[in-house]
RNA sequence: GGGCGAAUAGCUCAGCGGUUCAGAGCGCCUGCCUUACACGCAGGAAGUCGGGGGUUCGAAUCCCUCUUCGCCCACCA
C-alpha cells in the first residue's frame, strides 16, 4: 500500500491534478503497446481531418473506441489502436485556401510548390493539436505506431494500390459529365456531391421550329443558361403529340443555332412539357443522350462556372455564348438570360420548382455537372467480392438498421471518380510520353519512356483523399510488404466510426481490404456510433457554431465526466444530444459520479488495517448476509457489464457498474457495515469487512476502467494488495467467482433493504424525530438478518414472530405505518408517541384494493389455458408461486386491517 | 419519389424476443451539514408510454394507419 494517508485526501476529487500524471504514466510504462504475447485486437482510428481541432461529436466516436480497446487489453489481448490522421485533400486545401484568400491571394500566385508546402505547415501544427485532444481525452493509442496518410511510407502504399488495379485494368479514363465545384475548381465523386432538396425555378422556354407543325416548342428546365450549350432537344419515342417534330430542326433562342428534334428512349413524355433540351456537355443524362445520337459536346463554362465559349474565358468563335453573356457568373447569366427572352417573347412561364440540387460536401458550392476527363475504378469486381464476404457474414454492422442501407449502396455502386484537379495529395502515378503517347501506371518516377526513350510528363492531378484512407487497414503496418506487424494486425477486429462515412470510407475499406488482402476481411466488426447534437438536434459541427471543445469539458469536469456522459447517453448508434450552453447539466452527473467514486474509496482507505486479507483466504462461514450479499452483486455486475461490452452496448456497462458502486456498494453495503467497521477491529472476523470491501471496490474499479479511466487508475493505486507496482490499465479484467453466487442471500437481503426503505418512508412521512426508535416486525426475520442490522444506525429492531401476535391485543397509546414485503411477511413500523389509526386505515384499504385488483388479474392468468400452454415454464412457475405470495400477503393485510 | 430512425415524467433518454415495464439521471417538493461524499443522504410528487384502429387472455412492447420531427438515397427537364 501507498504512503498517501486516506484521511488526508481532499473531499472531492481534482481531475486536473491527477490526469496528466496517470496518462504519462501509461505512456512511459507503454501500456497503449499490444503485449508482446496474446491473441491480437485490432481497431484502426478512423484518422481525423487535420483542418480543424475535433470536437465532441469526434469525441463519442474515439471514446467508444477507447472503451473497447482498454476493456479487451484488460481481458488479455495484444490489443492495437492504430492512430493517426488524414490529409483530406479537398477539406484541407479549402482551409489553406481561405487563408492565402485574407492575404488576397490565390493558390496560384503562390505555385504548386510553395502551396504544398504551406499546406504542410499547417497540417502539421492541426495534426499536434489533434493528437494532444486524443490524449487529453485519455484515448489508449498505440502512439508508436502513427501514420499520416501522407508519410513517404503510406505515400508508397497508395501508389501500390493505383498501380496493380492498373494493371488489372480496373482504373480508367473516362470523358463523361462529372460533378465539378466551381469553387474548389476539381472533380468530385458522386458521394461529395451532397444533393439537397431546394425550390427553384422552372423556365418554360420557346425554340423556334423550322417546317414543324408548329412555329415553335416549347421546353422546361431549371438551368436557363445551359441552353447555349445545347445540341438537340429531345421527345419520347413513344410521345404521339410531339412525334411530328421528330428531324426537323430548332433554333436556339439569343445564338439562332440549328440543332435537331429527335427521339430517345431516356424521355419521359410525362414530365414537363415532353421536350427537352439537350445539353451534353453539362448534364449526365443529356450526355448519354448525346452519345447515343453523336452530338456535339460543346462546352460553355468555364471552370469556375463563368459563361465562356468551349469552356474557355477568351476566344472561341462567339458563336455559342454570346460577347454579352461571356464572362458572367452561371447564376448571373441566368437573370441575364432569362430577361432576354423575356425581351423576345421565348419565355412562356416561370414556375415554383422543388428539386435536388446538388453542392459540393466541402465549400457548399453548388455543383456545376462538366464535361471532362478523369480517372474511374471500376468499382464492380470490388463490391461483389465485399459483398460476398457479406452474406457469409464474414463482417456484420452494428446497430442492424445500417445493413439495408450498405446493401443498398454496394448494389447500385457507380465507378468511382479518383482524380482530384488539387495540389494536396497523392499525385496519381501516370505517366505519358510526349513523343510516343504511351501512357502507363508506375511506381517509380520514370526519367524516359520505356518505349521510346522519349521525355515523360505526369499526370498533374492528385488521387481522391478517400483512395488513401481506404487502405488504412493496412497500409499502416507496411503493405505492401510483408511485415511481421502486417501479419500480426490483419486482419483488425472493430472499426467504429460515424454513420455518414459508411460509403466513402467503410464500404471502400471492406473493397480495398478483399481486393488487396488476398481476399480477407479487414475487420470483423463496424459500430456505426451515433451524431453528437445540440438541443436542437443539429449535428455538431464547427462551422454551426455549437461545437463543443473537448478540452473545455475537460477542464470544467474532467476527462472521465466527458465520458460518462458521452458514453452513458447513447445506446448502440444512438445520437447524444448536448447542450452546447448548459455544460453543467451535460456534464455534471459524470463529475457527480467520479466524485462518488473518489470518497468511497476515501471512506474504504480510510477504515482498513494495516493488513487486509485476499478475500479468498477468507472462511465463507464468518461472512454476514450482507457480505454474501455484495459478493453475489459483484458477480452478477460483472457478468453484466461484460456481456454488454462484448456486445457494444457500452451505456448498459456503465450503468450497471454505475448502480452497483452507487446503490448496492455506497447506499447499502458500507452503510450496513459501519458499525462492523467501528471499534471491534479484533477478534475473529474482523478482517473480513475490510477484505469484502477492497476486493468489491477493486473488482468495480476494474469493471468501470474502460469507461472512466483516470479516477479508477487513480484509486486503484491507493488499494491495498497489488502486485508490485501494477497498473489497472493493464490489470486482469474481473472474473466472476462462482463460489459467491448466493441466490438466498440476494432474496434475504432485498427483503431487508424492502423493509428498511418501508420503515424509512414511513418514518418520513410522520416526521419522526430521530431519536424517537422504531420498532420493526419481520415475522421471517432470521437471527442472520437481525445480526446484520441489529446496530443499524437507524436503530430498527427486528423481531422474529408473527406481527398480528405481537400487535395483539394491539398496544393501547401505539400505532404506526406498515408495509407488505414481496414474500408476504408483514413488518409493522410502531412508532411510539405517535397515533393515526384513521391515515393507517386508508392505507390499508387502499393497499388490500391494490392486491386484490393484481390478484384478481393473475388468478384469470393462470385459469387461462392459452396462458399456461404458451408461456414458459418457468414464466408459469413464477406466476403461480407469486400468486402464493400475494394470498399470503392479503389474509396478513385484511388481519391488519381488522386489528385497527 | 423511395428507404430508415425518432415520438415514454418539466428536460435528456433507457425499456420494445408479451407476463415484477411504467424506469434512470437532471429538475422539482419535504426533511437532513448522520464523523466518505451537500458534486452528498433519506423520503416524495410527477407520465392515459404521439393520435386512431387491429391481433391477443394480456401491448410502450407485435400489425395497420395517421400526425410531427430528423436522416439517407434518387439523373428526372
Amino acid at each position: 500500500m501507498g504512503t498517501t494517508k486516506p484521511l488526508e485526501l481532499p473531499p472531492q476529487y481534482a481531475p486536473a491534478d491527477v490526469e496528466a500524471g496517470l496518462y504519462r504514466r501509461w505512456l512511459e510504462r507503454g501500456v497503449f503497446q499490444p503485449r508482446a504475447d496474446g491473441e491480437p485486437y485490432v481497431i484502426v482510428i478512423p484518422p481525423p481531418n487535420l483542418t480543424a481541432v475535433l470536437h465532441v461529436g469526434h469525441g463519442l466516436n474515439n471514446i467508444v473506441q477507447d472503451v473497447v480497446i482498454r476493456f479487451e487489453r484488460m481481458r488479455g489481448r495484444a490489443a492495437e489502436w492504430l492512430p493517426g490522421t488524414d490529409h483530406a485533400g479537398i477539406a484541407t486545401q479549402n482551409v489553406v485556401e481561405k487563408q492565402l484568400a485574407a492575404e488576397g491571394k490565390t493558390r496560384f500566385d503562390v505555385g504548386r510548390e510553395a502551396f504544398v508546402e504551406r499546406v504542410w505547415a499547417f497540417v502539421r501544427e492541426t495534426g499536434d493539436t489533434i493528437i494532444e485532444q486524443l490524449k487529453i481525452i485519455g484515448c489508449s493509442c498505440d502512439w508508436s505506431r502513427t501514420r499520416f496518410t501522407l508519410d513517404p511510407a503510406y505515400s508508397r502504399s497508395v501508389r501500390e494500390a493505383f498501380v496493380r488495379l492498373w494493371e488489372e485494368q480496373l482504373i480508367y479514363r473516362g470523358h463523361r459529365v462529372i460533378h465539378w465545384c466551381p469553387h474548389c475548381l476539381t472533380a468530385l465523386s458522386d458521394e461529395e456531391a451532397e444533393s439537397r432538396e431546394t425550390t427553384g425555378k422552372l423556365y418554360y422556354i420557346r425554340y423556334a421550329v423550322a417546317g414543324g407543325p408548329a412555329p415553335f416548342l416549347t421546353v422546361a428546365t431549371t438551368r436557363p443558361e445551359t441552353l447555349l450549350g445545347d445540341t438537340a432537344v429531345a421527345v419520347s419515342p413513344k410521345d404521339k403529340r410531339h412525334r411530328a417534330f421528330v428531324g426537323k430542326t430548332a433554333r436556339l433562342p439569343l445564338t439562332g443555332i440549328a440543332v435537331p428534334i429527335i427521339a430517345d428512349a431516356a424521355v419521359d413524355p410525362e414530365v414537363g412539357t415532353g421536350f427537352v433540351k439537350v445539353t451534353p456537355a453539362h448534364d449526365p443524362n443529356d450526355f448519354e443522350i448525346g452519345l447515343r445520337h453523336k452530338l456535339a459536346m460543346p462546352l460553355i463554362m468555364t471552370e469556375d462556372g463563368r459563361m465562356g465559349e468551349d469552356g474557355k474565358r477568351e476566344g472561341g468563335s462567339g458563336k455559342r455564348v454570346p460577347a454579352e453573356i461571356a464572362g458572367l457568373d452561371r447564376f448571373e447569366a441566368r437573370k441575364k438570360i432569362v430577361k432576354l427572352l423575356e425581351a423576345q417573347g421565348l419565355l412562356e412561364k416561370v414556375e415554383p420548382h422543388q428539386h435536388a440540387v446538388r453542392h459540393c460536401y466541402r465549400c457548399d458550392t453548388v455543383v456545376e455537372p462538366r464535361l471532362s476527363d478523369q480517372w474511374f475504378v471500376k468499382m464492380k469486381p470490388l463490391a461483389e467480392r465485399v459483398m460476398k464476404g457479406y452474406k457469409k457474414k464474414e463482417f456484420r454492422i452494428v446497430p442492424e438498421r445500417w445493413n439495408a442501407t450498405f446493401v443498398n449502396w454496394m448494389e447500385g455502386i457507380r465507378d468511382w471518380n479518383i482524380s482530384r484537379q488539387l495540389w494536396w495529395g497523392h499525385r496519381i502515378p501516370v505517366f505519358t510520353c510526349t513523343t510516343c503517347q504511351h501512357q502507363w501506371a508506375d511506381r517509380q518516377d520514370p526519367a524516359t519512356c520505356p518505349k521510346c526513350g522519349g521525355p515523360v510528363t505526369q499526370d498533374p492531378d492528385v488521387l481522391d483523399t478517400w483512395f488513401s484512407s481506404w487502405l488504412w487497414p493496412f497500409a499502416p503496418f507496411g503493405w505492401p510488404d510483408q511485415t511481421p506487424d502486417l501479419a500480426r494486425f490483419y486482419p483488425g477486429h472493430t472499426l467504429v466510426t460515424a454513420p455518414d462515412i459508411l460509403f466513402f470510407w467503410v464500404a471502400r475499406m471492406l473493397m480495398a481490404g478483399y481486393h488487396f488482402m488476398d481476399q480477407r476481411r479487414p475487420f470483423a466488426t463496424v459500430y456505426l456510433t451515433g451524431t453528437v447534437r445540440d438541443t436542437q438536434h443539429r449535428k455538431m459541427s464547427k462551422s454551426l457554431g455549437n461545437g463543443i471543445d473537448p478540452r473545455d469539458v475537460v477542464r470544467l469536469y474532467g476527462t472521465d465526466a466527458l465520458r460518462w456522459t458521452l458514453i452513458g447517453g447513447s445506446s448502440l448508434g444512438a445520437d447524444v444530444t448536448v447542450d452546447p450552453n448548459d455544460l453543467e447539466t451535460t456534464f455534471a452527473p459524470g463529475r457527480n459520479f467520479a466524485n462518488k467514486l473518489w470518497n468511497i474509496g476515501r471512506f474504504i482507505l480510510s477504515q482498513l488495517p494495516e493488513r487486509v486479507p485476499a478475500i479468498h483466504t477468507i472462511d465463507r462461514q464468518q461472512l454476514t448476509l450482507a457480505d454474501r450479499w455484495i459478493l453475489a452483486r459483484l458477480n452478477a455486475t460483472a457478468r453484466a457489464a461484460t456481456a454488454a461490452l462484448e456486445q457494444f452496448r457500452l451505456d448498459e456497462a456503465a450503468k450497471t457498474c454505475y448502480d452497483f458502486v452507487w446503490k448496492d456498494l455506497a447506499d447499502w453495503y458500507v452503510e450496513a457495515v459501519k458499525p462492523r467497521l467501528g471499534g471491534g477491529g479484533a477478534g475473529v472476523g474482523a478482517g473480513v469487512v475490510p477484505a469484502v470491501l477492497t476486493h468489491a471496490f477493486d473488482t468495480a474499479l476494474r469493471l468501470l476502467h474502460p469507461v472512466v479511466p483516470f479516477i479508477t487508475e487513480e484509486l486503484w493505486q491507493k488499494l491495498p494488495g497489488r502486485e508490485g507496482d501494477e497498473l489497472l490499465a493493464t490489470a486482469r479484467w474481473p472474473a466472476p467467482d462462482p463460489r459467491y453466487d448466493d441466490a438466498a442471500a440476494e432474496r434475504g437481503f432485498a427483503l431487508l433493504q424492502e423493509a428498511i426503505t418501508a420503515s424509512r418512508s414511513i418514518r418520513a412521512e410522520y416526521q419522526v424525530p430521530p431519536k424517537v426508535k422504531t420498532l420493526f416486525f419481520i415475522s421471517a426475520a432470521t437471527p442472520e438478518a437481525r445480526r446484520t442490522f441489529e446496530d443499524e444506525r437507524e436503530v430498527i429492531v427486528l423481531m422474529s414472530g408473527s406481527a398480528s401476535a405481537v400487535m395483539e391485543p394491539p398496544p393501547p397509546n401505539v400505532a404506526g405505518g406498515h408495509a407488505v414485503l414481496t414474500d408476504g411477511t408483514a413488518a409493522f413500523v410502531k412508532l411510539e408517541g405517535f397515533i393515526d389509526v384513521s391515515r393507517e386505515c386508508r392505507r390499508l384499504t387502499e393497499d388490500l384494493d391494490r392486491l386484490d385488483r393484481q390478484l384478481t388479474a393473475l388468478t384469470a392468468r393462470l385459469a387461462n389455458q392459452n396462458f399456461v400452454a404458451r408461456a414458459p415454464a418457468d414464466v408459469v412457475a413464477k406466476e403461480r408461486e407469486k400468486e402464493q405470495t400475494w394470498r399470503t400477503q392479503r389474509g396478513v393485510l385484511a388481519d391488519k386491517l381488522k386489528a385497527l
